[in-house]
RNA sequence: GGGGAAGUGGCGGAAUGGCAGACGCAGCCGCCUCAAAAGCGGCCGAGGCAACUCAUGUGGGUUCGAGUCCCACCUUCCCCA
């Protein structure tokens, strides 16, 4: 390492007697006061640990707060970026503390999960034995970086233990009707060589791996989120901690629209299609249908044509077959074929042709969409390449635009009817109604609501994973296995090759038992998505031994909500969506009370970079946190994550950055250190008497970082930074008075101070300059310094005299100034008679304590 | 195309509608040292000898007063399509 750190000579140095060149004297005397900061965070991690400092327990005379960072996949190695977010959950933490908050601050494992079973095939390393490890390297890192969590409340999910939870929760589902089986055409990843939820396609790409994903047509389990559409929709009112755009991304994701279903009838069949619009205002400018080419109507249609006909639409599905969403429905050129068949427009008796479209999707809506090509932008273009007809029926209101007027674009909003029939002159809006109850008169048709949000598809052809509990019986059919013979185990010994589901092809793991009949059976082969486990962890770490339940209401009256939740905004309608979807069916079957939304607060950390750039293996500049904690200590470490930029914002990770933090830490050491014996006696704790302005600005700096630190934390803006600014400004403040007054109370007051200011940020520094003043007890478990107001306020301030909003003169005065005595002083100013002699003052303004403004003419 | 967020010194950033640039980084000067490093002190938006003037992406507006509020535009990022 070219770059070695100064200190980080001296710190190794420190305890070798003699080192070359140098006196034995001049060293002593230079290298006293040497922070040995590899040490000493050392032995303070370890007494914490043995001291049960983070181990939380229910407290009636303490209010709760649960402080919860999003669970870590265990990936193997942690690098700064990690670090940040786990850092600003660590500060809250301490932070809050120390405000006399009883905290709750867990940690677990996101265990399962496809790069154990890569790591399986590449390495022939067992996933289970690879994730242990993995999980084993974090957990010695993430205590290395100082954070405090209650280890005794550790889980994995990878463990039966935990995972026999996932299977009961499952069953629960299942009884109740919210997880099912059927066939339908899903994502699936050729590479990971499984299907995926809608929520983990990424642009039509698999979100893991980004290989383009394939439709399919395939029988899997999925669970009925859509059930709780509406819940999940309507609880994103009232979630006021959460980031706004956050909500407006589930909102969008859930995607509710008001319009109606109604049906065309086929000319020359008994089958109907039916369609939803948001636009039935629109129905008489209907001019074709679209259909999928998979609708389940096309089967009746090639009937109706000639065989040469049914051959080409055969041949456009055909075409289309395993393409993906986002090339059929953005990538490609809309492409149509016209079937030859015609439906009869339910309201004005028209023949309508019936098309197969790339652009229209079976599982989105109806499957069938009416084109109106004069007010929707796609059926536009789609009439404009195939010549379609294109009616206008709505007109801006207050318009005379004719409805056979051509157009150069579809109008799209709101307007006027024409050409509609009995409906003509209607606005827009009274139009959809009026037409949506006429449909209802006929009988073919309702005002609807649709969603975007699609049923949560769980099932996954893989091995490390929880397997699903269901048996199939040649006479039962799909029996649930009984709670009594939980866990089903995940066998150890499955082929993981990458090809086809590992567990199907082991017979020892098939072949079971009909739970209902006895009969020979065959388990479920699949395994759940791993976003099941995570969807209600946060429950388990109130109860993580339990063995008779997921956790014990009691446990979750007592810890429940998640106060504060942060993580990445990547998870924003994954994660986020599941957990909320889960927590509201566990709040409808009485397992927790309460508000029924599992995260009050949530916060997105920003990325990191490390010298402006993502920072990535292949790139080769990942900063790891064993070198960063080795070279700079883990308290400037976290003293730069939080101090770089405010923590939701991207920030840069430099080598002088760092630096600069590390010689804060060296400064907070020399100042404070050498007055430990001092700042011992009993009266360092009283606000001292300050003789001088600067003894009294010293003590005003302490309480300026007290006050921030206390409002950062309970706005919950955790703009740390700010707070780090005020402690930079306090140790400045405090160096010079060593120098000056090393023995005055307000220099001792300060010195006793700062660990209590420091201990959120940097816990290491902090306990080992407070157990040198002679404390027994951890600075942690001390309360905050609390602001308070006489040392906040100013002797004299500055009062700044403006002429027409011109800063002209400033004049020192008390800080109890009336109105009438700053106008007179500021008139009396010598500085001001240029500007106000002879001149007529028309308005003055004061703003207590601060700013006279005299407008003159 | 629609929606959202953001644009402040060389850099990261600070600023309840009231002294723009706190604090840090980088840079420059000095002290200490045989010397260097470290440390300590000072300077550090632009123009001007100065009084002052200009300056928070651009252009308007509201206000006694705008980085902050409103409108339009430009740029960047994010989300949706």
């Amino acid at each position: 390492m070219p770059f070695l750190h100064a200190n980080r000579c001296v710190g190794k140095h420190a305890a070798t007697p003699a080192v070359g060149g140098l006196a034995p004297v001049a060293y002593a005397k230079q290298m006293a006061a040497a922070y040995d900061f590899q040490d000493i965070e050392q032995r303070w991690r370890e007494r914490w640990e043995r001291d049960g400092l983070a181990v939380a327990r229910p407290d009636a005379k303490r209010e709760k707060y649960y402080v919860l960072e999003m669970l870590p996949y265990p990936s193997g190695d942690l690098h700064v970026g990690h670090a940040k977010n786990y850092t600003i959950g660590d500060a809250i933490a301490r932070s809050m503390r120390m405000l006399g908050y009883n905290v709750l601050h867990p940690m677990g494992w996101d265990a399962f999960g496809l790069p154990a079973e890569n790591a399986a095939i590449q390495r022939g390393i067992a996933p289970a034995a690879w994730t242990l490890s993995n999980i084993a390297n974090m957990r010695r890192q993430l205590r290395l970086m100082g954070t405090s969590y209650d280890w005794s409340r550790e889980i994995a999910t990878c463990t039966p233990e935990y995972y026999r939870w996932n299977q009961w929760l499952f069953l629960r589902l299942y009884e109740r009707g919210l997880a099912y089986k059927r066939e339908a055409p899903v994502n699936w990843c050729p590479k990971d060589a499984t299907v995926l939820a809608n929520e983990q396609v990424i642009d039509g790409r698999c979100w893991r791996c980004d290989t383009p994903v394939e439709r399919r047509n395939l029988s899997q389990w999925f669970l009925r989120i859509t059930e709780y559409a509406d819940r999940l929709l309507d609880g994103l009112e009232h979630l006021d901690g959460w980031p706004e755009r956050t909500r407006t991304m589930q909102r969008n994701w859930i995607g509710k629209s008001e319009g109606a279903q109604f049906s065309f009838a086929i000319d020359g069949a008994d089958e109907r299609i039916e369609v939803f619009t948001t636009r039935v205002d629109t129905v008489y400018g209907v001019t074709f249908l679209a259909l999928a080419p998979e609708h389940p109507v096309v089967t009746c249609i090639k009937g109706l044509v000639p065989p040469e006909s049914a051959r080409a639409i055969d041949a456009f599905a055909e075409s289309l077959r395993s393409k993906s969403e986002l090339e059929r429905t953005s990538l490609m050129e809309k492409q149509g074929l016209f079937t030859g068949a015609y439906a009869i427009h339910p309201l004005s008796g028209a023949r309508v042709p019936i098309w197969v479209t790339n652009y229209v999707l079976a599982e989105y809506g109806t499957g069938a969409v009416m084109g109106v090509p004069a007010h929707d932008e796609r059926d536009f273009d789609f009439a404009r390449k195939h010549a379609l007809p294109i009616v206008r029926v709505i007109v801006p209101t207050g318009s005379s635009l004719a409805a056979d007027a051509p157009s150069a674009e579809a109008f799209v909003e709101d307007g006027t009817l024409v050409g509609s029939g009995a409906f003509d002159g209607m606005p827009s809006a009274e139009a959809r109604r009026a037409i949506a109850a006429e449909l209802a008169r006929r009988g073919i048709g309702n005002a609807t609501t649709n969603y975007r949000l699609r049923d949560w598809l769980v099932s996954r052809q893989r091995y490390w994973g929880t397997p699903i509990p269901i048996v199939y019986c040649e006479a039962c059919g799909e029996v649930p296995v009984p709670d009594e013979q939980l866990p089903i185990l995940l066998p150890p010994d499955a082929p993981i090759t990458g090809e086809g589901s590992p567990l199907a092809r082991l017979p020892s793991f098939i072949e079971t038992r009909c739970p209902k009949c006895g009969a020979p059976a065959r388990r479920e082969s699949d395994t759940m998505d791993t976003f099941f486990e995570s969807s209600w962890y946060y429950l388990r770490y109130l109860d993580p031994r339990n063995e008779r339940a997921p956790w014990a209401r009691e446990a979750a009256d007592a810890w429940m909500n998640v106060d504060q939740y942060i993580g990445g905004s990547e998870h924003a309608v994954l994660h986020l969506l599941y957990s909320r979807f889960f927590y509201k069916f566990f709040h409808d079957c009485g397992w927790v009370s309460g508000p029924d939304e599992p995260f009050a607060r949530l916060f997105h950390q920003g990325m990191l970079l490390a010298n402006g750039e993502k920072m990535s293996k292949s790139r080769g500049n990942v900063v790891g946190i064993d070198e960063t904690a080795e070279k700079n200590g883990v308290d400037a470490m976290r003293l730069f994550l939080l101090y770089v930029t405010p923590p939701e914002d991207t920030s840069d990770w430099t080598d002088e950055g760092i630096n600069g933090r590390v010689r804060f830490v060296n400064r907070v050491w020399r100042a404070c250190e050498p007055l430990a014996a001092r700042a011992r006696s009993a009266d360092v704790r009283a606000l001292p008497v300050c003789t001088t302005p600067d003894e009294k600005a010293l003590v005003r700096a302490v309480h300026l970082a007290a006050r921030s630190l206390v409002e950062e934390t309970m706005s919950r803006r955790f703009h740390y930074n700010t707070t780090i600014a005020r402690l930079d400004e306090t140790i400045n403040a405090l160096t010079t008075a060593v120098g000056v007054a090393p023995d005055s109370p307000a220099t001792l007051y300060a010195v006793h101070a700062v660990p209590l200011l420091l201990a959120p940020f940097a816990p290491h520094i902090a306990d080992e300059l407070w157990s040198r003043y002679g404390y027994e007890r951890s600075v942690h478990l001390e309360a905050a310094l609390a602001p308070e107001e006489a040392a906040l306020a100013l002797d004299e301030i500055t009062l700044v005299v403006q002429v027409n909003g011109k800063v002209r003169a400033r004049i020192a005065c008390a800080p109890s100034i009336s109105e009438s005595e700053a106008f007179e002083l500021a008139e009396a100013e010598p500085a001001l008679r240029v500007y106000l002699d002879g001149k007529e003052v028309r308005k003055r303004f004061y703003v207590p304590g601060k700013l006279v403004n005299f407008v003159v003419g």
